[in-house]
DNA sequence: CTAGGGTTAG
């Protein structure tokens, strides 16, 4: 129908005498007549008559007859169509199946030497402008970009086509294509606008490579798009954003050469795309790339505020870098750039981690003021306070702590919030004292600052840290029907502590109680929940909670792993524990420093000195030092299997100046246990000593094992000195203490003094000399109760002493610290500890049965943690129990 | 920029 229309119209304007048709009339003429006033009426004359034609269908237009029309009309040498006019005319067609048959139409029609690139060019838009414009236009346009490659690129593409078909391919992923256009572009057609849109893509694709490359064409040409175009901040909001669906973000190198070159050129992030920047760089800990972003920018001459710098100051104090983040302070003197009271926040929350409370108190009082003006202008606000308070709470300080709420309430304008109660709940609850932790509750309520989870959840910590389980529960209640919910944090303490206190099924309940209150549990409640278990020793239950962790999709981190080994050492489940490690191996997990320290617990104890120092040397192999712990380990391991004196070679050592781990608490009491036990409380006693001169706290334990030594000897005014100790020490006595104690003084009609011990009395005239000196002289004539030892067997005692320490030397050798091996001397001697002289025999042997287990296939230089541990643990001769022929057979 | 829960050795 549409065709008959138009012929009609083509006939009947034939017949009536308007506008001449151009064939009919010479061309030349009616331009050269009307080109003064006309052109633009002859012109769209021209376009009109195109459009008219061209409504036939195409079939048409190939006739003689159109053809006769047409193509004076379309290749016109002296007055060439322009682009906007066949831009008109293909507009007009209404399809782009339709522009490409007109596109068709004058490439076949075109004499060779005809101009007719820019008609081909203009049509090709036209078609593309078509395909854009609807729902569908995505596959339209991706059928043109087809069309174009199956044409092998031979039409021009304008600005416009460049820019539609790069948006298209965009959503299309299909990137590579997107930057052959690129290339394939003249470079008449490649305006800022193409750059821009090419480069977004680049980036969103994460191909900074290609953008850096596309970059430098475009500075190249005209550094000036930089500046004037949008260029910069869509490289940089990209440069800020880009993730792809694995997470992974450009690298630290690819950043920082962006925002470099951009640098170069006087373009910078503005302050909020900086710190974004520097924030997502810190987080995965690139502090260095962060670093040198914001010196580049600084350097370069970009504005930077506080907000950036803070920023990096967070990154900085996360890595504990206290002296970059002075540097960084320095520096932002330098570039006069004034910190904000974030700044400042910041930096209080480092100096009180660091245990530098002081230093952040003498500058909040510069901020307030005290004393000289305020030098940064920068007013304190309420996150000061309770950074401080919380600061001071955390290095048990709390009575300052106080005394600053105090001020708050009264001489301030920051009144006392939520956080600042919690932390100071927190920090009293920590130190022990519930009582003030409940006043403070009340206070808070009393002052209408509104509890949330977290009071609940210190109260409740606090609680169940001190025994007071019951108060928890009761505290937990309470809050409830306040409708205050509990987390997942709440649980958590009320799990570990009846776990702790070895109710199980309460634990478990409390577990369930959250489940079905609609609490979803955490990673931490679970590897809590674990943790108790295993310390329970209820392997099987715990292995049915990491069962069910693993269905809520959670993974074990290296201290549930480590709990879990802890647990299987001591049930002696060792097929278990290679399991473990085998999964951690699996789930790329690595062992710490944590997982050796208990294995190598486990073996010393067990008495398997072989694997035990291979796994230290596999230990520093890893680049894990060997913590106090460790040593802890080798020190406790030597006591167990009768090297006390091996024991206290190690102990020298970590005493030496150059030694960089020194003992604590722990050691000694190893050592005072182990040495009383070997009935040489002489030594225990100058060990006691000698942890009062280096500064280590004695606590219960200490006290309790030395007591038991003392007992044993019967030197009750030493112990009458302990007990004094342990009152102006502050160290209280427990239920073993008791049992000694009240044993002891009774036999001796004594037990007044334990009364005034209770009460907190000094029982001791002469408490203030050495233990040693006082053990010395009571100990010189043996009194009532004393159990005197057997003179010859002390004397084989230190025969052997002498022997094993020149064994011990032996070992020191070595760049690593071995655990003692077994001398010869134990075999021979007859020892009443029966299964612990077998575990050593079969130890011994084990060295030489390693290298036969290691050649069966799997063996390789890297031994894996789990080959390791089971290449003894399941040796044949551990197995069996021992006869004596077998151990000589083996020696 | 400020508050809360689990982690080895004796």
């Amino acid at each position: 129908m549409m065709l008959l229309r138009s012929f009609k119209l083509l006939r009947r304007r034939r017949r009536s005498n308007l506008p001449p048709f151009p064939f009919s009339s010479p061309r030349r003429h009616s331009t050269a007549v009307d080109v003064s006033n006309s052109k633009d009426v002859v012109s769209s004359s021209i376009v009109t008559q195109l459009q008219e034609l061209l409504q036939h269908p195409k079939d048409e237009w190939n006739s003689q007859e159109s053809k006769n029309l047409l193509l004076p009309l379309l290749f016109n040498d002296s007055e060439p169509l322009s682009s906007r006019q066949i831009l008109q005319i293909t507009r007009q067609l209404g399809s782009t199946t339709k522009a490409l048959d007109f596109l068709e139409f004058i490439r076949t029609n075109a004499e060779p030497e005809q101009q007719h690139c820019h008609l081909l060019s203009s049509v090709f838009q036209s078609a593309l402008e078509l395909a854009n414009r609807d729902a569908t236009s995505k596959i339209e346009v991706l059928k043109l970009h087809g069309y174009l490659k199956s044409q092998n690129w031979k039409i021009d593409l304008s600005s416009q086509s460049a820019l539609i078909l790069l948006r298209c391919l965009e959503g299309a992923k299909m990137v590579d294509d997107s930057l052959f256009l690129f290339k394939r572009l003249d470079n008449s057609a490649k305006n800022p606008g193409i750059f821009n849109e090419l480069l977004r893509l680049l980036m969103k694709s994460g191909r900074i490579d290609d953008a850096l490359q596309v970059l430098d064409e475009m500075l190249e040409r005209d550094s000036k798009i930089l500046l004037n175009g949008s260029t910069g901040d869509t490289v940089i909001e990209e440069l800020v954003k880009w993730r792809d669906p694995r997470g992974r973000s450009f690298s630290d190198e690819e950043t920082l050469a962006l925002v470099k070159k951009l640098g170069e050129h006087g373009v910078f992030p503005d302050t909020f795309k900086l710190t974004q920047l520097i924030t997502n760089l810190c987080k995965r800990k690139s502090n260095n790339a962060a670093r040198e972003i914001l010196h580049c920018v600084m350097e370069f001459g970009g504005e930077v505020d506080a907000a950036p710098c803070n920023a990096m100051l967070t990154g900085l104090g996360k890595g504990r870098d206290i002296e970059g983040m002075n540097k960084l302070l320095v520096k932002m003197q330098e570039m006069n750039i004034r910190p904000s009271v974030v700044t400042f926040g910041i930096v209080f929350r480092h100096l009180c981690a660091a245990r530098r409370v002081d230093e952040a108190l003498e500058m909040f009082n510069k901020l307030r003021g005290k004393g000289e003006s305020n030098l940064f202008g920068v007013e304190p606000d309420v996150v000061l306070f309770n950074t401080l308070i919380d600061g001071l709470c955390k290095v048990e300080r709390e009575e300052e702590a106080l005394s600053l709420l105090e001020e708050m309430k009264t001489g301030s304008k920051h009144k006392p919030n939520t956080i600042t109660y919690n932390c100071l709940i927190d920090g009293f609850g920590k130190a022990g004292n519930i009582h003030k932790a409940q006043e403070l509750f009340d206070q808070m309520n009393e002052e209408g600052v509104q509890p949330n989870v977290v009071t609940l959840n210190v109260l409740v910590n606090g609680m169940c840290r001190s025994g007071r389980v019951h108060s928890a529960v009761e505290v937990f209640n309470a809050m409830k029907e306040k409708g205050l919910k509990g987390n997942a944090a709440t649980y958590t303490p009320l799990i570990s502590a009846f776990c702790g206190v070895n109710n199980i099924d309460k634990a478990m309940q409390f577990f369930d109680e959250m489940l079905s209150s609609g609490c979803s549990p955490d990673a931490i409640v679970y590897y809590s929940l674990i943790s108790g278990l295993s310390i329970a020793g209820r392997m099987d239950d715990a292995s049915i909670v990491v069962s069910k962790l693993k269905q809520a999709e959670f993974g074990l981190d290296v201290a549930c792993y480590n709990v879990l080994i802890s647990g299987f050492c001591k049930k002696n489940k060792l097929e278990r524990v290679y399991e473990m490690l085998e999964e951690m191996e699996k789930v790329g997990v690595k062992p710490d420093t944590v997982t050796y320290n208990t294995l190598l617990s486990s073996l010393g104890k067990s008495g398997d000195f072989e694997t035990a120092n291979k796994l230290m040397k596999k230990m520093r192999k890893e680049g894990l030092a060997p913590s106090v712990v460790t040593f802890g380990a080798l020190i406790h391991a030597n006591c167990l299997n009768d090297n006390v004196d091996y024991a206290m070679t190690i102990f020298q050592e970590m005493c030496s100046t150059t030694s960089k781990v020194h003992p604590n608490t722990v050691i000694y009491n190893i050592l005072i246990d182990a040495l009383c036990k070997k009935d040489d409380v002489e030594k225990a006693v100058s060990l006691m000593d000698d942890m009062e001169e280096r500064g280590v706290r004695p606590n219960t334990t200490t006290y309790n094992a030395i007591l038991k030594g003392i007992r044993d000897k019967g030197v009750l005014n030493v112990a009458l000195a302990l007990m004094d100790r342990m009152i102006a020490n502050a160290c209280r006595a427990d239920y073993v203490t008791m049992e000694i104690l009240t044993e002891w003084l009774s036999a001796v009609g004594e037990i007044g003094k334990l009364d005034r011990f209770v009460m907190g009395y000094s029982v001791s005239s002469d408490s203030r000399s050495s233990l040693a000196k006082l053990f010395a002289a009571s100990n010189s004539s043996p009194k009532a109760l004393c159990k005197s030892s057997d003179g010859k067997e002390s004397s084989t005692e230190s025969m052997e002493k002498l022997s094993t320490t020149s064994m011990a030397k032996l070992f020191t050798v070595s760049t690593d610290r071995p655990l003692r091996a077994p001398s010869k001397l134990a075999d021979r001697k007859t020892s009443s500890r029966r299964s612990s002289s077998a575990k050593i025999s079969a130890a011994s042997t084990s060295s030489q049965r390693a290298p036969c287990k290691s050649s069966d296939g799997k063996a390789s230089l890297t031994t894996s943690l789990a080959e390791l541990f089971t290449v003894s643990t399941y040796h044949p001769l551990r197995e069996p129990p021992e006869s004596p022929d077998r151990k000589r057979k083996s020696s």
